[in-house]
DNA sequence: CATAATGGCCGAATTAAATTCCGCAGCAAC
DNA sequence: GTTGCTGCGGAATTTAATTCGGCCATTATG
């Protein structure tokens, strides 16, 4: 076994970092997957046999993790969008939470840090399918309360962005921690 | 001008519904997008030309925004995800806060309904990059407070589903709304 | 220092898929 | 019944993906 596999069963990442090309090439395929390996060869400065090559590796890494079509919405008639956060009885329960996996309508799934215990994104047609699916959140055991941030509008909503981290200066009058 | 491009132009959606098989399409997409006409179409029982007239379609109208790679955060160094809610003096000042879409770690951007205005999806690399971001929206006008909820565990996440909205009876003890 | 081994690249050749074209069938309007 | 329109399938063509072999640079090894 080579050591990108073992990383990879591991659930870590590969030792071979991601250089400058690669992030070109996330880049790119970020914005537009369908590009053919003559033109994204091109726009990082390799042939199509050798950014082929580097597309493989980054999917066999992991890096990408998969190559997906971007729904609008509105066309399959999920145009209200909510947060919602929900607070449980301690962390026992929150296994029973996973439950709600299985309907489409929630998108993503997080534990966080703060005055909740769980946080759910959804998406549903109306209001009344978020009534009914709140409804169930108070039948699963554990739930306390919930409180939802209705979205009124979105400005961004973009995938992971590759490109390099920017510099967030921390504020001025806060002098240097040590890490 | 048809009618499919006048909706297009007004921001709308086609008159033309998306049909059963059209799901189907956007299901399998969703999940692969590399999927050779040949197999979608065995997959939603069209031929190769159809199913490529199909999504021809779906990208026309507007239900497939984009093909995109989904990369994973931790592989460009952004395994810290937080949302961040922020309260502004009243409405006016939310124009000012679009300006953070520049940087690359905030992924989505939303005005909601609760007790706060704007609600952002950040990605860093770290607590410093957080607080340094943080950091910069106290510098924007109009900001007077912020409330960050880190993640601890992220359990699921995933595009929009293009599935049929599941039903969501409304609790028993409520008697059916007008609307 | 010399030399072997490795990894990544390119160009050409081959294979596979995307795309176009055309005829046909179902359906609606008239 | 006829006309026009839309979506489908099959075949042909164009384009892209994929494979292969050889080359160069870097790194390990004696």
């Amino acid at each position: 076994m080579d050591a990108e596999t073992d990383d990879i069963q591991r659930n870590k990442h590969p030792t071979r970092d991601i250089d400058p090309i690669d992030r070109k090439i996330l880049g790119v395929l970020v914005e537009d997957a369908t590009i053919s390996y003559a033109d994204l060869g091109e726009r990082v400065g390799l042939s199509p046999p050798a950014a082929h090559e580097r597309v493989k590796r980054l999917k066999r890494s992991g890096a990408i993790r998969a190559t997906s079509a971007i729904i609008d919405p509105r066309a399959v008639k999920k145009p209200l969008l909510a947060f919602v956060h929900i607070d449980t009885r301690g962390w026992g329960k929150t296994p029973e939470l996973m439950a709600v996996s299985k309907y489409p309508e929630v998108e993503e799934i997080h534990t966080v840090a703060g005055d909740t215990c769980v946080l759910l994104k959804v998406r549903t047609e109306d209001t009344r399918a978020l009534e009914g699916l709140l409804g169930r959140l108070y039948d699963t055991p554990g739930v306390t309360s919930t409180r939802s941030y209705v979205v009124l509008s979105t400005y961004l909503e973009r995938p992971v962005q590759p490109e390099i981290t920017s510099e967030f200066p921390a504020p001025k009058h806060m002098a240097n921690p040590m890490y």
